[in-house]
DNA sequence: CGTACTTGTTGTAGGTTACAACCAATTCCG
DNA sequence: CGGAATTGGTTGTAACCTACAACAAGTACG
C-alpha cells in the first residue's frame, strides 16, 4: 500500500472519529425530549417492528442489561410496548414523537447537504451503507 | 424535492445514526486502555499541538467542564502536558499509546475497506470531510 | 426428567456529561 | 489608573449511560 493510500485511510478514520465524537451532542440539541439512546432504539424498533431487546443489543453493540433498562424506561414512558414473545412495538405516542424527531433531523441534514449534487448524495449514502455493513461483521 | 431525494436523505441519516451509535463500543473494544473520549482528545491535541481545552470543547461540542475533567485526568495519567498559556501537548507516553491505538484502528478500518477501490476510498474521505465541515457550522 | 440455551432483569460500580457557580488572568475603555 | 467585561479553566452537583456478574424464567432437546 502506497503512502497516499495510507493517508486516505487516515483521513477516513479522522473524519469518522470526529463525527462519532460529535453526534450525540448534536442530536441531543435537536430534540432534548428524546435522548440519543432512546431515539436510536425507538428508531430501530420502528423500522424492525417486533424485534426484541436482544436485537437492539446486537445491532448497537451494547450489553443486554443496558438495553433492558432503556427499553423498560421507554415502556414506562409509553413510547414502546412489549407484546408476546418479547416482541417490541412502537406505541402511537412513540411513533408521533419519533417522526417529529426524524423530521427535525432530516431538515438539519438537508441544510448540511446544501450544495451537494444528487450523485454525491447517493454516493455518500451508498458508501456509508457499505461501511456499516462491513463494520457489523 | 422528489420522493427519491428524500429517500436518499433518510438513508444517509439512518447510516450516520447507526454509525454514531456503535462507534464508542467498537472503538472501546479495540483499545480498552484508552477510552473513546480520551482517545479523541489526545488525538486532537496530537494533530493540533498547543491547542487549549477550550478548543476541544468547541470541536467536539462538549461543555468546558467535561473537557476540563478529561484533560485533568489525562494529565494525571501522564498522557498530556499543559504548558504556558494553557497550551496542551501530548507527552512521549501519550504519543506512544496514541500511535498504537491509531494503528490498531487503521488496521481495523483497512479490513472494513477491503474490496473498495482507491476511487471509492478517496470519495468516502472527501464526502465525510465535507459533511463534518458543514456540521461544524 | 434434566441440562443447555435464549432472553431478560437486577445489583453494583464506574464513566460521561451538562449546568451553574466560581476563580484567575487579561483586556477594554471611560 | 481602575473597574467592567471577556476568556479560559475548575469544582459541586446531579443525571444519565454503560458493563459485568449473578440471577430468573422460559424453551429445546436428548
Amino acid at each position: 500500500m502506497s503512502r497516499k493510500d495510507q493517508d486516505v485511510e487516515r483521513q477516513i478514520l479522522h473524519e469518522l472519529t470526529l463525527y462519532g465524537r460529535r453526534v450525540r451532542a448534536v442530536v441531543q440539541r435537536v430534540h432534548p425530549d428524546l435522548s440519543f439512546v432512546a431515539y436510536t432504539m425507538l428508531s430501530h424498533v420502528y423500522d424492525e417492528d417486533g424485534c426484541r431487546a436482544m436485537d437492539l443489543a446486537r445491532v448497537y453493540a451494547l450489553d443486554k442489561s443496558t438495553v433492558s433498562r432503556q427499553v423498560a424506561d421507554m415502556i414506562a414512558r409509553g413510547l414502546l410496548v412489549r407484546g408476546a414473545d418479547h416482541a417490541l412495538h412502537v406505541s402511537r405516542d412513540g411513533a408521533r414523537i419519533l417522526e417529529g424527531a426524524r423530521e427535525q433531523q432530516r431538515e438539519l441534514l438537508a441544510a448540511r447537504l446544501a450544495g451537494w449534487t444528487a450523485a454525491e448524495r447517493r454516493s455518500f449514502a451508498e458508501l456509508l451503507r457499505r461501511y456499516n455493513e462491513a463494520e457489523a461483521e
